[in-house]
DNA sequence: ATATATAGGACTATTAGGATACTAAATATC
DNA sequence: GATATTTAGTATCCTAATAGTCCTATATAT
């Protein structure tokens, strides 16, 4: 079970959107370019991000797109919860099953709290903590050197 | 994001087998038509199960399938593991985009703590605990009659 | 007006999940 | 030992989701 490439293109776009001045708009092309990725699809995921409330953008010339909030109050469980939709979910089929525990499935509440426990975690790390971690680092990305 | 739907086949399979005596054998098609599943499938299902060394085998006359190990042994964490190959883990694309972040990437960190932790919840709950649970309900599920 | 940049839909390709069917192999029993 | 029984394993099919591209519409700064 994997987490969709679509979130590390997510994490990797908005971290280098982190030194970028509140208000100011940067283009698709020019982020794309940085991470090394294709610009087309990134264009769909920064679109996800945008509907999630994460990133804002704005059309037509001097355009592009910028944080809605702050780095340090974007967390990793807010970008996948923006691209993947949720965390992963325990799949029950009771409908197609006629199974007849239809409330307090023990099953159902143990998959919740592995993923609530999961959801804690991921949403104590912000964009801004990877940033910042990043560029303590000795060798730092080369996307993350552009973005300087 | 979501759990397979043949976690949730094994586990009520798991449950069923709970109650039969360690060393009998149970058929497929007993355990089947008994939690509602398509046969043919579960079989496959039990076959990933008996590779994660949850369940055993028996071939031939009076053959069939029953528990490796106590019921109280089998976690839903080793369910997951032996269906979906793992809990979620971060799906990183560093070959694809020559990402010159080889080690101590706090993005795998974070991803990989979150996964440790759901790992802990999971590992918490046995299929003995889900047996019981189910059973101390009012409205006790039919299949689970059925085994008793 | 026009050049510029995102929004959004259409489209393709590849992969994974869900499900079925058939053949091979093992074994209890007669 | 022959046979019926039952799982193992594989091959196949269908569907859905992911990954990725491209084109058109729309908004906007200048």
């Amino acid at each position: 079970m994997k987490f969709s490439n679509s979130i590390e293109y997510a994490i990797h776009g908005l971290v280098f959107l982190t030194k970028v001045p509140a208000g100011k708009t940067t283009q698709i092309t020019d982020i794309a370019m940085a991470i090394n990725v294709p610009e087309a699809y990134l264009r769909k995921v920064f679109q996800q991000l945008v509907r999630g409330g994460i990133l804002s953008s704005q059309k037509g010339a001097q355009g592009g797109f910028y944080l809605t909030r702050e780095p340090e109050g974007i967390s990793l469980k807010d970008v996948v919860e923006a691209i993947d939709g949720s965390l992963p979910v325990y799949g029950c089929m009771k409908d197609r099953r006629n199974c007849s525990i239809t409330e307090d499935c023990p099953v159902k509440e143990a998959f919740e709290q592995a993923r609530l426990k999961m959801g804690e975690v991921l949403g104590a790390t912000s964009i801004k903590d990877l940033h910042d971690d990043l560029l303590s680092k000795r060798h730092v990305a080369d996307w993350l050197k552009v973005s300087a």
